[in-house]
RNA sequence: GCCCGAAUGGCGAAAAUGGUAUACGCAGGGGACUUAAAAUCCCCCGUCUUAUAAGGCAUGCUGGUUCAAGUCCGGCUUCGGGCACCA
């Protein structure tokens, strides 16, 4: 039988009994357990994609089961509004970087309303609001008194044509997107945070959190630590005496005496003296490229580097080598020299090769072999070789050697090196926080005081297409002849700190307040794997600062870490005069070709062939975010949240199709019919289950039941895996869909009302809408959303039959089904002299037993 | 290039700790109900040999450890993420 079903009223019935009841509005209760639940807030981009969805799906069934628990569960949300795509929007569109942003968010909640998130809507944060971003102003003053920031040069991406700064997403190979321009580099001053200073505790602090050993090791090798010595190389000839030596680190010592140039990167200031007399060398300054995603190929080409015009000594054999700059800014680490050893690394065998310079083999292989270098370098370690008093020791042994030798001539001294830069915070944009500082007509710098913020991001009525605060001097004309800063923070700072303000958004006298140390840390953050770097690292450096400055107890923000694997879809783009138009993968028509079966993508409202581009994260700039408002009108969202969670693990990549989610459609319908039938059936009245009294098939559900509830448990508390708790419930309900047809004695209505209640409840996290609905069914008085998780019954899971696989040289050839108790030699007796088992050891000799108690006979025989 | 992951049927995937590979779902095939369609329900569904029974082969490729490997170790391939101004 049918009962009529309507996702739409079952959403509006229980959200609004959330709404009436103000479920989700919380408060700070001492003596209960609190529970932090938090996903990364979403950038205003103008709609959710399914990317958003799985993410905050997944959060919020972590919040609804660890209500369930019985844990005061905090869960709240944002808006990460200030960035980038607000000022593209604005320059392409016409509208203010305001108005663009603020309807974004306006659509953005009613589409998450709409999906039933459990969020404290009460504590929302909007981080282009001035009651959010006045207290970063209010922090960055406290850092800069303490000597945390400071000012040094940045290097930044600079259009000529457009004569802007781009940032690294909009230069592709070199070339501005969209002027088409090649880019240079240029040095501007800048604000940076001493992220260094903090960096050793940053590396021991991973211990004590639970986070994804996958972020762990990407985080140990971000900050770097790395050790070699710093070997000092005499200049021959005239140069300013601070020159006079050049310092080059390594950490191949032992390839000193390999060095034949010394090569070096283009702001190196050695490069910058000889580039005052040297046009070439100037021109290939303006030029170069960063290291990035560059390959080493670039290095064959013979523009990119040059002779400097110096050499310098050897410190131990006194050869003359030859210095060289190279436009291609290769160096790792930040280093701007390095020995060049081209018969031990691989790119400076290729530089080498390429500028005709010398090769120098002071490596054997590990048998003491000259290795052969003709074709590659020779990159292991192996015995020292020509290389005059240090031959014949190991590579190891040369390391410290050839390190106390030079030390002696105080040529040399070890260093311990970081990967990890410190944190440049300036941007030259407007949407974002301005910076507290004002300059003096001499340029002096000083930073605003508490009276003299907040600083109020100016209004812009989108007059011009220039955003720059640079053009508004209404906002940085301070009289007297001081002028404010022009430049905005960087918006990683909004994200560093929005989790602790959570915990306190009403207050408008401090930044935070004791509240955080009650909800603080963060005990689940939940977010893309794609900030596994740089926002978790920055996040988890200022919550360091945040705690020396007396803000908040702990270490760490982020107890407990789920980085959600990410959803991709296909990219499809077409190009006109090198500009790259990206269109949705919904708006595309794929055709197949009549003549030879392929797939020709096309653009449905023009018939234009499209390039596809391959299959990538959901992102605006690649306009392939697909958008659930079309599937939450067509299933309703439970069906969308259910089948989101079903369709693979958090923590793995979801490529995008919505075919299957049909199934989970079919499994509400089925859940709603099986729920109302039993109604039909049983009416209000119920009984209460007497194991002893339960017939076999009875027991057997009713086993299955607890077998279920254990499963569930484990997987949803324990594991965060949501997709077996999914597939666990629905192999119960298929059992609960036969057992109802044929047993409806009331005993047997007793044990399907038992299981019923635990489906309904295992999914309450997953699907709210419909349990909450189907709970009031089942005749309960109080609302699913204040249940308790389920527990179960263990005694019922003993004294059952176990199989036991008997195996012959590893393969099954019998299963046999014995109590747990069974006696081990009566078994090996019983299996062995079983006829099937004697056809197969016909004539061989046993050579051993393994047993694996109520699991695996293995009899080992020779072939 | 460097760092971190992933790879199992036609498809999404399951198998915690090494011990029955393919649970659950989608698609497909067949059937029931129906005037019909939709919906719903039932059966089949990795691959090869053979009518069946039965057996062989299968977890990206390759080599190893083990009584036993999807799972552990080594070497590759392909795909995805990050690489400091996308967030």
């Amino acid at each position: 039988m049918m009962y009529p079903f309507s996702y739409k009223k079952i959403e509006l019935e229980a959200q609004n009994f959330w709404y009436n009841h103000n479920c989700f509005e919380i408060v700070e209760i001492p003596n209960k357990e609190k529970f932090y639940c938090l996903c990364m807030f979403p950038y205003p981009s103008g709609n959710l994609h399914i990317g958003h969805v799985r993410n905050y799906t997944i959060g919020d069934v972590i919040s609804r089961s660890q209500r369930m628990l019985g844990k005061n569960v905090l869960n709240p949300i944002g808006w990460d509004a200030f960035g980038m795509p607000a000022e593209n929007a604005a320059k392409k569109n016409i509208v203010s970087p305001t108005d663009w942003t603020n309807s974004n968010i306006y659509y953005m909640y009613n589409q998450l309303k709409s999906l039933g998130f459990s969020y404290n809507w009460d504590r929302k944060i909007t981080t282009c609001k001035i009651d959010f971003y006045r207290w970063e102003q209010w922090f960055f003053i406290k850092l800069i008194e303490h000597g945390v920031i400071y000012k040094n040069n940045a290097i930044i991406n600079w259009d000529p044509l457009e004569k802007t700064i781009l940032a690294n997403e909009q230069v592709i190979n070199g070339i501005g997107w969209r002027s088409g321009a090649k880019i240079e580099h240029r040095k501007i001053p800048s604000w940076f945070l001493k992220i260094t200073d903090y960096a050793y505790e940053l590396l021991r602090c991973l211990a004590n959190i639970d986070w994804p050993e996958s972020v762990k090791k990407m985080q140990v090798n971000w900050i770097g630590k790395y050790k070699g010595i710093e070997v000092s190389f005499k200049v021959i000839g005239s140069v300013p005496n601070c020159y006079s030596y050049l310092k080059v680190f390594t950490q191949r010592p032992d390839t000193l005496f390999g060095v034949t140039y010394i090569l070096l990167a283009p702001d190196h200031h050695l490069v910058e003296l000889a580039a005052q007399y040297n046009y070439q060398i100037k021109k290939l300054c303006n030029t170069f490229t960063f290291c990035g995603k560059c390959s080493l190929a670039t290095l064959k080409n013979k523009e990119l580097g040059l002779y400097v015009g110096y050499n310098v000594l050897h410190p131990i054999t006194n050869e003359i080598l030859p210095l060289y700059v190279s436009s291609f800014r290769y160096f790792e680490y930040g280093a701007t020299a390095s020995m060049g050893v081209p018969a031990h690394s691989h790119r400076d065998w290729d530089f080498a090769n390429t500028y005709g310079l010398p090769f120098k083999t002071v490596v054997s292989d590990i048998n003491g072999k000259v290795p052969d270098i003709s074709k590659n370098a020779y990159t292991d370690f192996g015995f020292i070789i020509n290389s005059g008093i240090f031959n014949n020791i190991t590579c190891f042994e040369a390391f410290d050697y050839i390190f106390y030798f030079i030390k002696q001539y105080k040529s040399g001294v070890v260093k311990q090196k970081l990967k990890l830069r410190d944190w440049g915070i300036s941007r030259q944009r407007y949407w974002g926080t301005p910076i507290p500082v004002k300059y003096g007509i001499t340029g002096k710098q000083t930073p605003l005081t508490d009276e003299e913020i907040p600083v109020y991001l100016p209004k812009h009525g989108c007059l011009n297409s220039k955003f720059n605060l640079k053009k508004i001097p209404s906002f940085y004309v301070l009289g007297n002849g001081w002028v404010r800063d022009t430049e905005t923070f960087d918006t990683f700072i909004e994200s560093s700190w929005y989790y602790a303000r959570f915990c306190c958004t009403d207050n408008n006298n401090s930044i935070l307040d004791a509240r955080v140390n009650y909800w603080l840390p963060v005990d689940m953050y939940i977010g893309g794997i794609e900030h596994a770097i740089l926002h978790l690292m920055y996040a988890r450096f200022f919550h360091k600062l945040m705690r020396d400055f007396g803000l908040v107890d702990c270490d760490e923000p982020f107890k407990k870490l789920i980085t959600q694997g990410m959803v991709l879809t296909y990219t499809y783009y077409r190009e006109s005069f090198g500009i790259k138009e990206w269109f949705n993968p919904l708006d595309v028509c794929l055709l197949k070709d009549k003549k030879n079966g392929n797939i020709i993508p096309t653009v449905k409202r023009d018939g234009g062939i499209v390039i596809r581009n391959g299959i990538e994260k959901m992102s605006k700039s690649k306009n392939n975010g697909i958008d659930p408002n079309v599937l939450i009108n067509r299933f309703g969202a439970d069906t969308l949240r259910l089948f989101v969670m079903f369709s693979a693990p958090t923590e793995q990549v979801l490529i995008w199709s919505e075919s299957g989610i049909i199934g989970s459609s079919r499994f509400i319908k089925r859940l709603w019919n099986i729920v109302h039938t039993y109604i039909y059936i049983s009416g209000s009245e119920h009984t209460i289950i007497k194991l002893s009294s339960l017939r076999p098939d009875q027991f057997n559900l009713y086993r299955q039941l607890q077998k279920t509830i254990k499963k569930a448990t484990s997987d949803m508390i324990g594991r965060h895996v949501f997709n077996t708790v999914i597939s666990t419930v629905m192999k119960l309900t298929n059992l609960v869909l036969h057992f109802i047809d044929i047993d409806s004695s009331i005993i047997g209505l007793a044990v399907t009302r038992e299981a019923l209640k635990s489906i309904i409840l295992i999914l309450a996290p997953i699907v709210p809408h419909i349990t909450h609905v189907l709970w009031k069914v089942l005749g309960f008085s109080y609302a699913v959303i204040d249940a308790k998780w389920p527990s179960y019954n263990k005694h019922c899971m003993l004294g059952q039959l176990f199989t036991v696989l008997a195996q012959i040289n590893g393969k099954i050839r019998k299963e046999i089904k014995l109590p747990l108790n069974y006696h081990t030699k009566t078994f090996a007796s019983t299996i062995l002299s079983s006829i099937s088992i004697k056809g197969y050891l016909n004539c061989k000799e046993i050579h051993t037993l393994i047993f694996v108690h109520a699991k695996v006979i293995n009899i080992v025989v020779s072939l």
